[in-house]
DNA sequence: CTCCTTGGATAGCTAAACTATCCAGTATTA
DNA sequence: TAATACTGGATAGTTTAGCTATCCAAGGAG
């Protein structure tokens, strides 16, 4: 175990406890007082230092990831789904959303995006949720949002899944395929989202100037 | 200060949790036992709200954001620049970066990529150590990453900035396009993630198919 | 005049993610 | 072979964030 926690960078305790928690198989024990570890508990290390350190995901996420990327006979668009509802952010819908008109109106917006563009998406996505909580909290704070806006993000979002299927598409097995759709779906967000940041520096320098302008 | 609670929708303790934190400035005393709030105590609120429930931000990082949207010298670009550093994901680069090869490799395809755009973008701006860190592990963990989808990345980034700027430069006024500024950066970043979100779960469906293929 | 409410201060609670201690049983080493 | 160190596992403690709950004295309402 310590060789293991040498390898990953993971301290002795932390990976006591995620044995503990499931998020990490046993080794083979060897005695009562040894156990042996491989080359997939690197990996799964790795994998969980990934979702957790840079995903910013809670364990609690990562175990129901680990456990729809361990189950074989799981497609993999489901299992895509299950990473997606995993890794969050969680918008919270009031719980009678029914009786709030802007979460109506932000609720038919997306469905009439959705709808526009043609999609197959399920009912229950959680995207669907997260959009809309962004819709009505744009709405209640006074920022412009419209729907050729959403649209433009539409067709952005897009070309971006599109580039990323399209560098994963050519990987073999679905065990490893399965583990790169999800390292993907987290890390290449992170890294749209790091891009968009330099973005808006770049465009606010010049809109606003470096100085106290 | 029970019909702020009623008008913002948040519980009075929580209220008087936020006052002793110094997030929300205290009501004008009108005596011993009594104070008014007006109606910038309920914009304040309900500020404090979308960031903390929409932006999943800590109250440390909101009232990092309060102060450089209160301080009416500060020029737009630097209130931005506090914006940013505060929203997050903070990413966490080894205290001996320069001892790390996989950093240092990061970094310089980070650089390159900002030069290679003529952006102006700080030394120290903290997208570009979240960058960097999405680099580092995707590379370690496999997952193809290129400078020309980085590059791609960049035009749909600033297309999408030039965009939010666009709906956003109108505004008048430097307090109310301050405050607008910042919680654009939270929310139409959010509002991005959930439309590219939905654009995968379409992508996956038609890919891999919706049963268990 | 009695009772209720308010603002403010202090203390307590809950959950997540570790971290430390303990212990009995090996493995290592002198 | 005897002493020591280390292992895996169980249990308990720590830390931080973000609230809640309780208490209190002063003031207002009926």
């Amino acid at each position: 175990m310590s060789e293991l926690s040498a390898q990953s960078g993971v301290p002795v305790p932390t990976i006591k406890y995620y044995l503990r928690e499931g998020l990490l198989p046993r080794g083979e024990a060897t005695s009562a007082t040894q156990a042996s570890y491989g080359e997939e508990h690197v990996r799964r290390l790795r994998l969980i230092r990934a979702l957790v350190d840079v995903g910013e995901m809670s364990l609690a996420s990562v175990r129901a990831i680990l456990e729809a990327v361990d189950r074989p006979r799981l497609g993999l668009h489901r299992m895509l789904g299950t990473t997606q509802h995993a890794v969050g952010p969680h918008a919270q819908a009031p719980a009678d959303e029914d009786e709030d008109d802007d979460w109506r109106a932000a609720r038919a917006t997306v469905d009439d995006l959705i709808a526009g563009l043609g999609w197959d998406v399920t009912a229950t996505a959680p995207a669907r949720t997260l959009l809309a909580q962004a819709v009505v909290t744009m709405r209640r704070l006074g920022l412009p949002i419209t729907q050729d806006m959403l649209r433009t993000y539409a067709r952005l979002a897009q070309e971006m899944s599109a580039l990323d299927f399209d560098l994963l598409g050519g990987t073999q097995g679905r065990a490893e395929l399965a583990e790169r759709l999800t390292l993907g779906t987290v890390l290449y967000e992170r890294a749209f989202i790091a891009v968009h940041r330099l973005a808006q520096e770049e465009l606010s320098a010049r809109t606003y100037g470096r100085g106290r302008a």
